[in-house]
Parts: structure tokens; sequence; C-alpha cells
DNA sequence: GTCTATAGCGAGATAGAC
DNA sequence: GTCTATCTCGCTATAGAC
């Protein structure tokens, strides 16, 4: 079979069209109600055969969000991001979360995992922590300089209102998806509102 | 069998012994991770009988869903919650978040559901709409009375500042499930140092 | 009225065919 | 290496016993 694949856009292989479906599913339906039987119909497969990709659901799941916290490392990391003043780093992770909403109102991992963490294997619950972990770091860098510059204004630590305002971006999108895209925005709104100078 | 009980603190029917449990696993375990055997365990009876007072799993997610929001009607406009000045009303609000962390991180009802929402029987979707609905203009209200009044201080409208708070305390519980409570605690503690004067 | 026995289905997972 | 046939289990729900 063809060679490992650091080409830029072939058709991706199995394992990355599993690991795409199950994000999708899990973002959108959650961890409990998504099932190796979704995977396979979309990929005209028996739902066994995902078994050989993924040997259990919580290897699948926990993969999901392996990958998300990769996707997070290097999206902060690249220059085109990482190089941006605090305000732009601020409308930067805004853009991400509108994305979400505009994607039939996908929610965010950690809005789609929270409510059934109990419910999850441990590794994956592991994987979710450090994910929102250094999300909040990232964005309390982002806050602290801001505020040092004057561009950002805001009340208490860099790193409180980093919770706070991750944690609004997260129901925002559950908001959306409860009622509509407008709340969505009017939250987003908010925030700029009040912390853009 | 005995009557009806307008009696005042018996032991719980069945009813609503089982209307607990489902609450419970609920709020801690999500909608598509809680199944009859959970609650028939419990009360030390066979699954299928749970289906004698309630027919189908969605009526019974539908009823736990209704008793909710006639409990916030009924909360909302006791004298003890309803006369009382804008910064204590918000108070009120926060001490429930705050019981909730506090009773093993159970999560809001709509922090439990809105992941899951498109799993929902459609019933279950229609009161948790009317549920968030009544909960924000609620809050609306205390906002703007509290803002016209010099108690309370915040930017935009009485009714997008009530989205965006409620929203945070929303997830606030999440963010206690998956970390811990100190999380929840700092968030309440950025909304209070913001809202009130 | 209240609950049990049991059907019927879909889930995740194993063993082995190609 | 990749996938299919099949097992087993736990779930929701029906029919009918007490």
């Amino acid at each position: 079979m063809m060679s490992q694949a650091t080409t830029v856009s072939v058709a991706p292989d199995t394992r990355t069209r599993i690991l795409d479906l199950a994000e999708n599913l899990l973002l959108e339906r959650g961890y409990n109600a998504f099932s190796y039987q979704h995977i396979a119909r979309e990929l005209g497969v028996k739902p066994a055969a995902i078994h050989y990709h993924f040997p259990s659901k919580d290897d699948l799941g926990t993969a999901v969000v392996a990958r998300q916290l990769r996707r997070l490392r290097k999206w902060r990391d690249l220059p085109r991001v990482a190089d941006l003043p605090p305000t732009e780093q601020l409308e930067a992770i805004f853009k991400v979360y509108d994305s979400h909403v505009r994607q039939e109102r996908r929610v965010c991992l950690f809005g789609a995992l929270a409510a059934d963490f109990l419910t999850l294997p441990t590794p994956m619950q592991a994987e979710l922590r450090t994910f929102n972990g250094e999300l909040t770091a990232w964005l309390a860098q982002v806050l602290a300089v801001g505020k040092a510059t004057g561009a950002l204004r805001f009340m208490g630590s860099p790193s409180a209102k980093a919770v706070q305002v991750l944690t609004t971006l997260a129901g925002a999108l559950q908001v959306a998806r409860v009622h509509d895209e407008t709340h969505f925005h009017t939250i987003v709104g908010q925030l700029r509102l009040e912390l853009l100078v």
C-alpha cells in the first residue's frame, strides 16, 4: 500500500476517515450516542471493521481527543497566530468557535464531553483535562499581555478571566444548539464589548 | 391504596422516587448513559416495572425536565425570592448553582442536556427550551432593575447580559466536573466582581 | 394497580476468512 | 493487513401474571 503520506492532500486513509467521522459524531451527538455502526455505514463497511483500526470505542474516543490536543498545540504555535497582538489573538480564538456554530452548530470538544465526563474512559478524561488546561493557559497569557499593553481590559487575574471566557464560549455553542445562532453571537458580542478597549 | 398524599413529608411514592433517581442520573451521567436498570436496581424492582409509571424512556426524560420547569416557576414566584432586591436575587441564583457543585458536582439541567440535545425526544427538547427561556427572562428582569437602581453594573442590554451570565454559570458547573470545584468558584467570583457595584 | 417474564433489537467486541 | 460472520450482553419495550 501507498507510502505513509507526508504528501499534501491525497484522499485521506481509512484510519483518518474513521477519526474524522468519529469526531463529527462526538461533537454532534455526544460520546454515548455514537456507535461503530454510524461510522461503518458512512464508510460502506461492516461495524466490526472499525475494530481493526481502533480495537475499542475507548481507543477511538481517546484518539479523537488526542488529535484535537495535537491540533491545538500546532495552531497555538503557528507564527500566523503566535506572533499576533493580543486583540487579534482573541479574535482568532473567537473565530475558531464561530466556525463551530457554522458547521451545523457543532459544540466544542469540551462542551461535547463535559456533561458525560463521568462515563468516559479514564485516558479520555485525562486528555480532555490536558486539552482544556493548555487552552486556558494560552488564553491567560494572551489576556496578560493584552492588559499590560492596554489593549484589553478586565477585572481579576488573567488566569481567572481566561477560565471564565473559555467557559462562556463553550456554553455559548451549547446555547446555539438548544436555541439558535443568534444567542451565540449575542454572547460573543458581550465578550468583545467588555474586553476590547 | 392510601389516599393521594397531600400530606407533608411522608415517604415519597414510587413515581416520585423514580423521578428523583432519574433526575440524579440525568444530571450525573447524561441522558444516553442512564437506563431503567440503574433506577430499578436502586428501587429493588425489575426494570420493566418502571414502564408502568413511565411507559417509555422519552416520557421519563420529559417528565424530569417538566418537573424542573415547575420548580423554577415556583421558586421564582416565592415571596422569599420575588421580593428580594436585585443583588440578593443574583446571590440567590448563584446559591442554586453552588448547591449543584456541592451535590457531587452535579451540572445544571441545561448543562446536562445541551450536548446531547440532538438525540433527545422532541417534547424533551421543547421543555428544555422553555426552561432556559424562562430562566433567562427572569434574570434579564433582575439585571434591568439592578442597573436602573444602580445596584448592578454591566455593559450591553439586560437580556444579552442574562444570556451570557447563565451560559457562564452552566459552563462553570461543567468545568467543576472536569477539573475541580475551585474553577467554579473562580468563575462565580469573576461574575460578582464584575456585576456588583 | 403494580410488577415480572420475556421478546427483540442494537451495542461493542472476538475469531477467523480473504 | 483489512474486513466479515458471529457471539454476547444490556438496553427498551410488550404481554400478561398477581
